[in-house]
DNA sequence: ACCTGAACACCGTTCAAGT
DNA sequence: ACCTGAACACCGTTCAAGT
């Protein structure tokens, strides 16, 4: 009746396992995937991991500190997801460089749910804790700055600061995201969610340019 | 020592609590605006109204179903600041309105940073539960829509329906109030996050328009 | 060094019982 | 009709103890 108790088929006999910290994020973040951010606990996290649930504290200081692990590992992602998405793409194509990196943000968005709403879902991070997070978003919108100011030297857009510019862009993408993983924007399709994309941002774009 | 059992001063004689309902709507928006989304509990919100934590069944069917009314408080509240921002403003200067709009809606994410949250948090009202709800989301973004209408009919934008203009509005104003409140956009004050937002919102007007 | 078991003070939800 | 008290199966966190 009770499936809980004898959840692992393979019970792994008793040892040092290789890298739970890792086997930690992976369970926490197949779980919010699975089940809903409601169904992230430390307990189940460890439950399906196969180790007790007082190990955890040997590897985060609490529920906080797994939870910004698993955003730092997000900030990382989507990072790599923007600059893969450019690769190839000559620099001084920057209108088409940011085209490519809103639609990276976007597909990391959809393909990683639960890494995004981790994200930017609550105030994690307030007052400086885990100054790694911090450095992980940092360097994502770095990306976006670094852009903006290839694109200013070409004189391609108007007289803001590419700061500001990197911000605009970034604005219009995480508003786009979250309200399409929110379902406040109703996206019949993937394909659907990335076309309607292409449309809102063009005005953005457009409205940047000189 | 326990400041818990005392909490009411005025124990209130037992008695049939005048609106329960709207007590327990209140109770719970002030403790997540005092103490942050998870100091909210069913049972910390009844303790707060001096009632036991079962009583909040009655009126509620479950923590999904009081944060379901916290959200839609909070569409219909936006749906007024946006409308009482406009009052007075012809109707032929849609984009002096439609700026409006967008400050009162940073204002009322800013000064009501619970019910934002809720409403653009978790994804409460998955499959058309609490249809009211879904009735507020739905009057809010129909006011951005009707305002794209009027612009449309006197020609001021590029070709793109109404709908689709009042999304992309829509995106950037819930990007910003979101990045602001999850504090990845630093403001160094209101008003800071206030003039920021104009110098955001002008470029995606500017490419809106025809 | 790394993990366990038991304990503590909480949760959300249910339900028989009271007025 | 509306609320209570007790119960159930969970939480996050701590800590002495085991290997």
């Amino acid at each position: 009746v009770s499936q809980r108790k004898s959840a692992s088929p393979k019970p792994r006999a008793s040892y040092h396992h290789g890298d739970l910290r890792r086997a930690l994020l992976d369970a926490a973040v197949g779980l919010i995937d699975e089940r809903g951010p409601d169904a992230f606990t430390l307990r189940e996290t460890a439950r399906k991991v196969g180790v007790n649930h007082a190990a955890v504290y040997r590897h985060f200081e609490d529920k906080s500190a797994l939870l910004a692990a698993v955003a730092e590992q997000g900030f990382v992602a989507l990072s790599s997801r923007m600059r893969e998405a450019v690769v190839g793409i000559p620099s001084r194509h920057t209108l088409e460089r940011l085209r490519e990196m809103g639609l990276a943000y976007l597909a990391f968005g959809v393909e990683s749910p639960s890494h995004y709403r981790v994200m930017f879902g609550e105030r994690i991070d307030d007052g400086g804790r885990f100054p790694a997070l911090s450095q992980a978003v940092r360097e994502a919108s770095g990306i976006l700055h670094e852009e903006m100011k290839e694109g200013a030297r070409q004189g391609l857009f108007i007289a803001m600061s590419p700061r500001d510019l990197g911000v605009a862009f970034w604005t219009m993408a995480h508003g786009y995201t979250s309200l399409v993983l929110g379902r406040k924007i109703r996206a019949k399709s993937p394909k659907h969610a990335e076309e309607y994309w292409s449309v809102l941002l063009a005005p953005l774009l457009r409205g940047l340019a000189r």
